[in-house]
RNA sequence: GGUGCCAUAGCUCAGUUGGUAGAGCAACGGACUGAAAAUCCGUGUGUCCCUAGUUCGAUUCUUGGUGGCACCA
């Protein structure tokens, strides 16, 4: 008989999407505990400091309880994208998995998930400059004119993109003047292997019963004291940090715009609209299994035997 | 109890000189590669309160109900 030497491939990500207000921060602890697993964080916003009560970081309990990564670890100023998330968590989970079998990835940031899970292609980082320099093109010109500019230096992309979308037109325009190559010889769209499984669980409900939870929980989060949260971050509102659902629509309450009751029911439809966002996002994703967050049993059933 | 007004999308309402209807908000569906809680695209989802008439045809006109509001008692 063979031994059986533990290797890399034993290692497994067990991996919980889903939309905002699931339910995925105490299913996850509670998996974590289970496994004796640690926590990293896929959430874009959570990572921030300061975001405690608007992003709903976990609790000082539930980070007392599971140690947790990628959590309020850095300033709002920061610059953190996608592709240094998966650096970085590529680079912690190498650290995490030499000491566990089992590590939990939780947050709603499908694009995080996708980034951890498959890779992101080898692209050049945002030049600040550049990009400012787009967007201000983007007001003098308009938009339809810096897509034509792509049509000349793209014309594969350019068939492709969404031209009515700033977002995308700005971002490949942007790396063929940094690269000097279309950004389509970028895109391969192909996944990369990771030496570790990957498990995928998805929470959802009753779409009732989530906006139900999503209301509950930004009145929760106004208890908290989701105003001063955002008074003091008010300094930083045109940050990418700040542009986030509960921290702008108190910012505009701030400035004036409508009164804090109908700030706190915008803050509850952007939440819903998030929700319904992340949903399409996950849905199109085959390897997620999912389940309602009160099923801990049948998830963790899943996790050991994820054939069955 | 009497009189008047109203009843159309989830909500607030418009409209059809009789040919089964449309705005705002809400909602729903989708896209997504270094800003992703961002950014963008698409979609009316309807016993026109019920009933019986008139009519080729009624959400629209008439009868009788039901519910709501206002005023008078």
């Amino acid at each position: 008989m063979k031994p059986t030497t533990p290797t890399i491939s034993d290692s497994t990500l067990i991996v919980i999407a889903g939309p905002t207000g699931s339910g995925k921060t105490d299913l996850s602890v509670a998996i974590a505990r289970h496994f004796h697993a640690p926590i990293i964080s896929t959430d874009s916003r959570q990572v921030y400091r300061g975001m405690a009560v608007g992003s709903a970081q976990p609790s000082d309990e539930q980070l007392a309880a599971v140690p947790h990564y990628f959590i309020a670890g850095r300033d709002v100023t920061e610059r953190f994208t996608c592709a240094d998330f998966e650096r970085e968590a590529l680079a912690l989970l190498d650290r995490l998995f030499a000491e566990n079998k089992y590590v939990v990835a939780v947050g709603g940031s499908g694009l995080y998930i996708d980034a951890l899970c498959d890779g992101l292609d080898e692209l050049p980082d945002a030049d600040p400059e550049l990009r400012k320099e787009l967007s201000d093109r983007l007001s003098a010109e308009g938009l339809e004119a810096l897509a034509e500019e792509l049509k000349r230096l793209d014309p594969i992309y350019y068939e492709t993109v969404d031209r009515q979308n700033p977002a995308r037109v700005l971002r490949a325009l942007e790396v063929c003047l940094q690269t000097g190559k279309p950004f389509s010889s970028f895109r391969t769209g192909s996944k990369t292997k990771r030496p570790f499984r990957i498990i995928k669980i998805g929470v959802t409900m009753e779409r009732t019963e989530l906006y139900a939870r999503i209301d509950r929980r930004v009145d929760a989060m106004m208890e908290q004291g989701l105003e001063a949260e955002a008074r003091a971050l008010y300094p930083f509102r045109a940050l990418p940090s700040l542009q986030t659902v509960g921290y702008r629509e108190m910012f505009a309450h701030f400035d004036g715009e409508y009164g804090l009751g109908r700030a706190v029911e915008l803050i509850k439809r952007n939440s819903r609209r998030y929700a319904k966002r992340q949903l399409t996002w996950f849905n199109r994703d085959p390897s997620i299994r999912w389940f309602h967050p009160s099923e801990t049993d049948a998830i963790i059933r899943h996790i050991v035997s994820p054939g069955v």
